[in-house]
DNA sequence: AAAAATCCCATGATATACCATAAGAGAAGG
DNA sequence: CCTTCTCTTATGGTATATCATGGGATTTTT
């Protein structure tokens, strides 16, 4: 999965690019969406891995069990479904856009199972901040020779 | 799943979501809302899971130390079915609304098989301190949900 | 009879589905 | 190796369906 750049109309409709939307597709028909917790980006996955995540964080929780039902309000709360039409596309909220800061155009980043979706400027950043810290770790990795 | 915010008209009506309705319609043509334990909010399922809820509640407020009787009874004798109409409307009672201090605007806040309604400046509050708090615990999280 | 609750209809707004064009990638053939 | 054709994908526009919300009418309750 590499990174695209797509267009958002005055709608906020973008398309899901086709590699994305094929792998999801297996499943079904829609995506779920969230604001990231961590980045000013909009993270997206399979609704059945959103539930994955959330049962997986409940079991890691250490602390007071009422930080499980402060978890569901987050991640439940704040995702939301959307399923894309016949030519591909989903339309994305204020709430979400904003948060990423995104207006007219959206990159798509490939994280794996899931993925995010960045303002232009921002990921261009956020990448040069990971790939300054890969390097950082640099000796570590060639030891291993992985790179 | 996701936060809407909808108006209380005059007469006390609020439109349920139509997602939550659609959700909720499967089953049956109404709900059930009682007024949460522990925030200042009503909280809605339908009528089939109410029992699993109260039984969750008890192990997730095992901190308490309440016995399961005194905690069922709370819920239950304070639950009320509500059926949405035509429209998909239910009217809210005077305590269930006095209790979550809405006036003319809920936030509907999804929480995987049940759902919060809050008002907007509270949810705004209390959302804010709950990223806050699952923030400031991420490293213990990034470990195994990867959000 | 007054008040409250339920039902029904009308309307504006918004999301969703649909169609149509344009751009790009890959395949086939010269 | 280049050109042309075809198929997929992205994007713009439009129509349709759905939903939230206001208002009124009817029914029920006390």
């Amino acid at each position: 999965m590499d990174t695209i750049i797509n267009k958002v109309d005055t709608k906020g409709r973008v398309s899901l690019p086709s590699d994305y939307r094929a792998i999801v597709k297996e499943l079904s028909t829609e995506i779920v969406c969230y604001r990231s917790l961590t980045s000013p980006c909009i993270e997206g996955c399979a609704e059945e891995l959103l539930e994955k995540i959330a049962s997986d964080m409940e079991t890691s929780l250490d602390f007071f069990s009422q930080t499980q039902d402060e978890l569901t309000n987050l991640i439940f709360g704040d995702a939301r479904r959307f399923s894309f039409d016949s030519t591909g596309r989903i339309l994305l909220t204020e709430k979400l856009l904003k948060h990423a800061q995104i207006t007219d155009t959206a990159v798509f980043v490939g994280k794996g199972r899931k993925f995010q979706i960045w303002n232009p400027e921002n990921w261009e950043k956020e990448e040069a901040r990971i790939r300054a810290e890969i390097f950082k770790n640099r000796p570590s990795l060639s030891n291993k020779g992985g790179m």
